[in-house]
DNA sequence: AGTATCGTCGTTTTT
DNA sequence: CGACGATACT
């Protein structure tokens, strides 16, 4: 369009950037470290920086841009199709470290010994696995937790020690030996190597193995070099040593490297992620060139400065004064309750309250937590409250039962060599295939250093006398597998996908099932053959999965290849207008005008694992500095005296973090069942309350905050209690308007007005500020 | 081989 | 509390 091309020609886009957000913009050559505080348009100015360069004549296809989450890459390359169009666009290597290298190692892997389509294996999968071993080795699995193991493991591959280093690394051997777990070492390298023959990768194995890569091909190193001139790293802040180290060869050449991040935001030290990363970039790229980003666009003053008075009390960070030309805005807000449950209810009343005063939309409203378990007194607080939520996170749809099984039967049918999918489904529905038979099937691959698989084909080769009937079993089964791992290149995935699910028998298993739950998951597998199909048809434009240029036919295959990698949160839902419930975690480069922060209680925010070491406990505080910062008008923190955890009460002491908070921009409260207490009506428990209930910290109530009473005032509602239908009416924001209804009972009435040129609204009485005309 | 029941253990946070 | 594994029984 020629439109288009004069905007182009003339990018009128730097116009809405702050100084500092263009100069870092402008600066499109060398290394640049762009030091990004909460809420300082951080996202705006990486995509500008992108869109420019492609006005300058950079060619997008030499771009790379990694990103935290596949959302966030799919969101910036639609914003950048939005400047520069998508012919352009299309072309950039945006994605998640992990989806872009198992891109590269799908390519490359006959280097490395694996097949193209290699399995990728979740945690589930992981942990399987190391049971298994562990079982295996005869070994004590009191002493040798997975999950532990598994993390032993991550943090070796995460520091690039390979499992031969790992095992004769003699400062790790003394180190296994003194924590009594000297088999560690050999774990890891059977681990290792029954990955290696299922043909499959760990979420680490993808950044490790592009390493192994890149250090064992120099050729290949030389043309991902020669394709990535310029790269742009968002989060830096959350990236591990694994990744720097991918980042440092791929820019060797050169050099054209922009990190994007903010230390006072790194929340993954847990995963691997090293702030050091950050901190010492300048050390790294002597002729960096730095900019700061400090004028916060998201927020009060009031969250700001209380955000600031937090993280000054960190110790590892970069000097930098976030600050913002908004409005004061609201104090945060501190309520105490005296149960969990009660504390969902405080938090779902305030929300009702501001929603029918403020007339604000449900997803205009957040509550964060520190656990996942903590969902489930805000979600039954609101579901009594008939307010609509969604909780992210969590158990994603792709880690139900009946998902991850079909989906076992797919990853299967790509690859048959997949341990961990055979064991899932090779009775699943019953075949009567059992342990007995798995058992020995196992022993024998691996005594013939072969796969499952292998042994199935042809269990006498390995000396298994099986009875007649389970050989009749064994064979039917790997022939329905054997089809459809043959028919899979030639037709599409959903019709594959579709002859699968019928031909296994899951279909029919969960179909058969009436009960509630069955009908759900049966439901749910649909949902997942409707996504495939969809996957097919779609021109897959804003697809999260990048696709093979010279691809004819999508198959199951192709589907298959970033599913591990696809999380709950990526799969766009329809129910937009709901209030979000999820961990902070999850919340990171979110913005929400209402956040409610629940469990601001020693022990669990702060988290009980860090509050014995100085670094851990920092990033517990940069937790709660991102937990605020997500907030645009008002914070609202709770703590609870007592809750429920693992079934039995605990009594619970407020979070230091509270203590921290500069008490200026704090305000006090104590919950009780008040409906009229909310955000508004503040004032109410000044008169009441306090005095019952000796404070634990220092408040600061004597000012009165205007903001708040003027929201409060309540002048009208006497006159509220006597409209009717019929009655023309003015209210403040929606001007005039015609009531057509009126329901509930006295304290609650609700009526639905028809306003001139708005629309149908509808109010609480109790609330909304009416005039009778 | 499959199922029912009881005991165990654990909890951060996630690509 | 709830998921999972080991045990014992059909």
């Amino acid at each position: 369009m020629f439109f288009n091309l004069q905007q182009m020609a003339n990018p009128n886009y730097l116009s809405e950037l702050n100084e500092s957000q263009r100069a870092a913009t402008l600066q499109v050559e060398g290394p640049v470290m762009i030091i990004a505080g909460a809420g300082s348009g951080k996202t705006r100015v990486l995509t500008y920086r992108i869109a420019h360069m492609i006005h300058l004549g950079l060619d997008a296809f030499n771009i790379l841009a990694l990103t935290f989450t596949n959302k966030a890459a799919r969101e910036m390359k639609t914003r950048i199709a939005n400047i520069v169009g998508e012919q352009e666009s299309k072309n950039i290597w945006m994605g998640t470290f992990h989806s872009v290298f198992a891109r590269i190692l799908r390519s490359e892997a006959q280097l490395l010994g694996y097949p193209s389509n290699f399995t990728i294996y979740d945690t589930d999968d992981s942990k399987s696995l190391v049971k298994k071993i562990v079982k295996e080795f005869n070994l004590d699995d009191k002493v040798y937790k997975p999950n532990l193991i598994l993390h032993r493991i991550s943090s070796a591959k995460n520091n690039l020690i390979s499992a031969a280093n790992y095992a004769e690394n003699t400062v790790i051997q003394q180190e296994d030996y003194q924590s009594k777990k000297p088999e560690l070492g050999r774990i890891y390298l059977a681990y290792e190597k029954r990955c290696f023959q299922a043909g499959a990768m760990d979420f680490d194995d993808l950044l490790f193995k592009t390493n192994v890569l890149f250090r064992d091909f120099t050729e290949v190193l030389y043309r991902y070099q020669s394709k990535f001139q310029y790269i742009l790293v968002d989060e830096y802040q959350d990236t591990n040593f694994s990744q720097y180290l991918i980042l440092k060869k791929l820019a060797a050449r050169f050099e054209n490297i922009c990190v994007v991040g903010d230390d006072a935001q790194s929340i993954y030290g847990f995963r691997g992620a090293n702030i050091q990363n950050i901190l010492n970039f300048k050390t790294e790229y002597p002729d960096v060139k730095v900019f700061k980003l400090e004028q916060n666009y998201r927020s009060t003053k009031n969250i700001v400065e209380a955000a600031n008075s937090i993280i000054n009390k960190n110790k590892d960070r970069i000097q930098k004064e976030v600050w913002t030309d908004n409005t004061q805005g609201d104090k945060l807000k501190i309520v105490k309750t005296l149960s969990d449950n009660e504390e969902g209810f405080e938090v779902a009343n305030d929300i009702f309250n501001v929603k029918h005063s403020l007339q604000k939309n449900n997803q205009d409203f957040a509550v964060l937590y520190r656990t996942n378990s903590q969902s489930r007194a805000i979600e039954e607080a609101l579901r009594k409250k008939d307010i609509a939520y969604r909780v992210y996170g969590g158990l994603s749809f792709y880690q139900r039962k009946e998902i991850k099984d079909l989906l076992a039967y797919f990853r299967l049918c790509v690859n048959p060599i997949d341990e961990e999918a055979l064991k899932r489904v090779i009775n699943l529905p019953k075949r009567g295939i059992g342990n007995t038979t798995l058992d020995k099937i196992t022993l024998a691959a691996s005594e013939n250093q072969t796969s499952l698989w292998e042994v199935i084909q042809n269990p006498l080769k390995f000396g298994l006398k099986f009875p007649s009937a389970l050989l009749g079993k064994l064979r039917s089964f790997h022939e329905l597998i054997d089809t459809y791992h043959r028919l899979s290149p030639q037709i599409d995935a959903f019709q594959l996908a579709s002859k699968i699910a019928s031909a296994s028998g899951v279909l029919k298993e969960l179909y058969s099932d009436k009960t509630v739950e069955g009908t759900a998951r049966y439901e749910n597998v649909q949902e997942l053959l409707n996504g495939i199909k969809e996957f097919v048809e779609n021109d897959t434009v804003d697809s999260i999965i990048d696709l093979p240029e010279d691809l004819t036919i999508k198959t199951l295959d192709i589907f298959m290849r970033d599913i591990a990698l696809l999380t709950d949160t990526d799969k766009n839902k329809n129910d937009t207008n709901v209030v979000s419930l999820m961990t902070i975690h999850a919340a990171k480069g979110l913005e929400f005008p209402y956040v409610y922060v629940v469990g601001m209680e020693e022990n669990l925010f702060p988290s009980q694992m860090s509050i014995n070491s100085r670094s851990d406990l920092e990033e517990e505080r940069r937790l709660f500095y991102v937990a605020i910062t997500r907030a645009e008008e008002r914070v609202m923190l709770s703590y609870a005296t007592s809750r429920y955890r693992w079934g039995t009460l605990t009594y619970c002491e407020p979070s230091r973090f509270l203590e921290e908070l500069d008490p200026i921009y704090v305000q006090q409260n104590t919950g009780t069942h008040d409906a009229a207490k909310s955000f508004q009506s503040n004032f109410e428990g000044f008169s009441g309350g306090l005095n019952s209930n000796p404070n634990p910290f220092k408040s600061n109530l004597k000012k009165v905050d205007k903001t708040v009473l003027a929201n409060s005032s309540d002048s009208d509602f006497s006159a509220n209690a006597a409209i009717e239908v019929g009655q023309t009416v003015l209210h403040q924001r929606f001007g005039k308007g015609k009531v057509t209804e009126i329901d509930g009972n006295s304290g609650n009435k609700k009526a639905t007005i028809q306003f001139d040129g708005i629309g149908k609204k509808q109010l609480l009485l109790k609330f909304a500020k009416l005039q009778v005309l």
